[in-house]
Order: structure tokens, then sequence, then C-alpha cells
DNA sequence: TCTAGTTATCTAGACCAATAGACATCTGGA
DNA sequence: TCCAGATGTCTATTGGTCTAGATAACTAGA
């Protein structure tokens, strides 16, 4: 019945991947809302054009990703699909922006190190050339789901101990605040989309096959000297991102 | 020699496209631009331990897509690594905004049809029950290639020949001045990724495994009154999209 | 001109995704 | 209690992806 519900083959994403992601949407988009349930196996087989098999490996991939729950003999039906929104403006707080929607809110600083920064953050954040750059990595919650796996640089010689801080205190802004900054500023942000790495696949426990979106942003304190950048992988099925120009 | 360099069997997408992937993202990363080469075929397959004929159909897909080209006992050389970026800013235009980074920007109408206004749509426009919404369907290039395929809503009452109009100016803006509204702003916007579906596939001439990014929006006129809904799909290998924060 | 290195093409087989059909098991309503 | 309708499980088969190896064709430099 409609031209959306066409497989792709030869796409390189095997059938049982592209009806999950298009239950996904259908589910996202509350087409289903009425009644909580998802159309039988057998209607979606005919539906989708392809075996109840298929159906069944995606849906099973639903499950497994905590979105459907299926009960035999009575159906299969939703179990969550809110997704969270990131707010993306010139002052916006990580955990701030995202406090009202989840329950908690918790961040891993699960590696850092000091080192010659790439050239791009280096000029973003104008080291010098003997400069070190102190690169951080952290992974973030939302009800104890990870939702964004960000490599956050910063000068290593004006916040030394900024990880140790980060890691106590289990907030950036917090840990800029005890080392003087009191205030900091969202300077721009540069969006891009893209399936996920395995490296990036595994901290936030996603299948490879996942999309992520990937921000770039650039920030700074008061007096416009920029003090971080970071890039900072979102996974796409949980999260959203909102910019609000005002 | 690198934990990104590892494929994801059973993860629904096919090794070559992973191995495409990873390929696309070292070459829009910069990482083999003192030669413009992509490795050897034999080195890539050691390298992401698959066979030889893996890596030639991942890379036969990036020739497709016009990133690569292969000659014969020469190599495979990278064709094109530049990506679009567009600007989302209160009071950014479409065209203006990819202006300096093509030569050509284009758009076409494909459609249009006054119709009920699915429920969040009317209520963002803020139109009443009985009042139709007008929906136009555009697909915008830049230098020939599909960059962008939006779904705009607008009041059917208050802008009956929008469809029309936009056609003819070949730009939202001057459609807009026409009918006495000389400035608009954007209000909000939520960007999220997935896969593309099959008809948005088709539309910006990509694979239907391709990622795409999601923007929904709203502009107002300048008393604040909402007069465009609009959805945008982006292709994401295509286009970035940047939120300055001024 | 020769040769090392590279892409192009072919064949054959292993493995996995998808199809097809049958039947079991469970749920909820008549 | 029965039965229609739903999910769960099993077997067999088909077809496509990936592997493996060999060889051809081409390029660039020695």
């Amino acid at each position: 019945m409609n031209e959306n519900y066409v497989i792709d083959r030869h796409s390189g994403i095997s059938a049982w991947k592209q009806i999950a992601d298009a239950i996904s949407r259908s589910v996202l988009a509350g087409d289903f809302d009425e009644t909580g349930m998802v159309p039988p196996e057998t209607v979606l087989a005919q539906r989708f054009g392809v075996n109840r098999h298929t159906v069944r490996s995606a849906i099973a991939a639903l499950v497994e990703e905590g979105m459907l729950s299926r009960v035999q003999g009575r159906g299969t039906m939703i179990k969550r699909r809110e997704k969270l929104v990131f707010p993306i403006a010139r002052r916006a707080r990580f955990s701030e922006g995202l406090a009202k929607q989840a329950n908690e809110i918790a961040m891993t600083v699960i590696g850092s190190e000091q080192s010659v920064a790439p050239k791009d953050v280096a000029h973003a954040l104008r080291l010098s050339d003997e400069e070190l750059g102190l690169r951080v990595q952290i992974v973030s919650f939302a009800d104890q789901q990870a939702v964004s796996y960000a490599t956050a640089w910063f000068s290593a010689t004006r916040f030394p101990d900024m990880a140790t801080l980060i890691a106590h205190h289990r907030s950036v802004t917090r840990a800029f605040a005890e080392q003087g900054v009191a205030d900091y500023i969202r300077l721009s942000t540069e969006v891009a989309g893209r399936l996920a790495t395995a490296e990036e696949a595994s901290h936030l426990r996603i299948g490879a096959g996942s999309v992520v979106l990937e921000a770039t942003s650039v920030n700074t304190d008061l007096v416009q000297m920029p003090i971080q950048y970071s890039r900072t992988i979102f996974a796409a099925d949980r999260i959203a991102l909102r910019f609000d120009t005002q």
C-alpha cells in the first residue's frame, strides 16, 4: 500500500535490518498508538513482501534493543517509544538539557591522555606547537542507557587536571568552575550522520549497523578564548538534537 | 593495527558495506591526502581481515557513488572529498547558505497537495480544524547532486499559491516575499539520524543503506506567527549541518 | 624492454540469509 | 470448553555473500 514498504536487495543492508528500521520508524511516528500493538507477523510479512521468518528476525532485533516486547499467543507490543532530545544552544549544559527527560543522568570518564593534538584541534584551541593537548573520553548515560561517547580536548597547560576533575565531579561544567571558568559558551556545532564504527558501537552498546550523529563543537570562555574542542557521538536511535535559535 | 578495522558479522550490514563506510570515513578524515591514493586492494583486504573480492565490492560502491575512481594497473584514487555544510541559523536561507560551496544551487518542486495536515503539523502552524494545509515537496541540488528532500507545510488559506510560486521563483524566500512576508525566522530545528526510506533514497539518488539527517523545523514571520513547518531529509554523506551560536 | 605492483576477471566451494511449509504452544474471547 | 489468532520452533531448500586461488591486463619506473 505504501512505497516505503519496499526492500532494497543488494544494498548491503540485510532485509531484516531494513524491516527493523521501517518498523522502528513507524513506532516512533506513532503509527500503532491506538492499540499499542505492532501488527501480527503474518500481516507485516505480507506488507513488506517477505517471509514471516524475516519479519521475526527484524522484530527480534527490536526486542533485543528494548523497543518492542513479544508474548506468545498475544502479540508484539510497544515497550518504549520516547526519544531523548539533546538541546544545542549557546549556553546549554549537558546534564541540564537532559535532566527533565530522564530520571538519572550519569557520565563516566573512560580514558584520558596528554599528547600532541591533531592539527585541526590545535588550531581550534589556539595551541602553540610545543603545547600539549589533553584528551578526555567520556561516555554519558540516561537511565542506564548509553547515549553519547565524547572525545574532548583541552589545553594541557591551562587545564592539566581536567580528566581527574571531570571524573570526580561527574560534570564538565563543575570541573571548569573549579579551575576558574565560571561560565562558557558553545560557539559552533557541526553535525554529521553516519554508521557507527566498531569502537563507537561498543562504547554505546549498539549494533554495528546503527546510525550515529557526530557533533563537533567548540566552547569558549567569556573572553572568547576557546577552551574545549569536542567530538560527541550520539546513538541516533536514542536521541535527537535540537537547535533553538533565539 | 586499529580497533576500528573490525567487521561485525551478523549485524545486518554486509561486510563490503561496512568496509565501504570505513574507507569513506578515512577519505573524509583526510587519511590518504599525501598521495591522493587509497591503499592497494591487497593491503586493505589484509587490514580489514577479509578477502580481496570483498574489498573490491566496497570500492565499487564508492566508485559508483563518485568518491573514488579506479585505473587498472595504477590504483584507486580519491575523486571527491568535500562535504557541503548547511548552516542552521535564525535567519539562514537555503540557497544563500550553500551558495559559496557550490557552483550551482537548484531546486525542483516535485509535488504539492492541499489536504488536512497531520496533527503535529496543524498544531505547529496553529491551523483550526477546518483549515486545510498545503504540502509542498521539494528536492534541492548542489552542482547537479541531490542534497535534500523537503516536505514543507503551509496554511492553505494564507498561502494558497505557495507551490506555484516556489516552482516559479525557485526559492521559498522569494515566494514568501511575493505574498507579503518580507522576512521570516527559523524558530527551532530538531535533527535526527537514521537510514533512508526507499522513497527518500530514490529522490536523493542514494542507496537504501545510506544515512540521512532528518531536520524538522518551524519558521515564523516577524510577528511570531508560524508560517512554515518543514521536514527536510539530507543525504548525510554529502552534507553536514552547522549551527552557529552567535 | 623488462619487471614489480596494481586492478580486472573467472571458477569453485563454504557459509549464511531468506524462503517455504508444517506443527507446537499460548492467549483471549465466544 | 473450544477455537481463532497469535507467537515459537523445527526442517529443508534456495540463493546470495564471502572466501580462495589462479590468471589476465594494465601502469609506471628501472
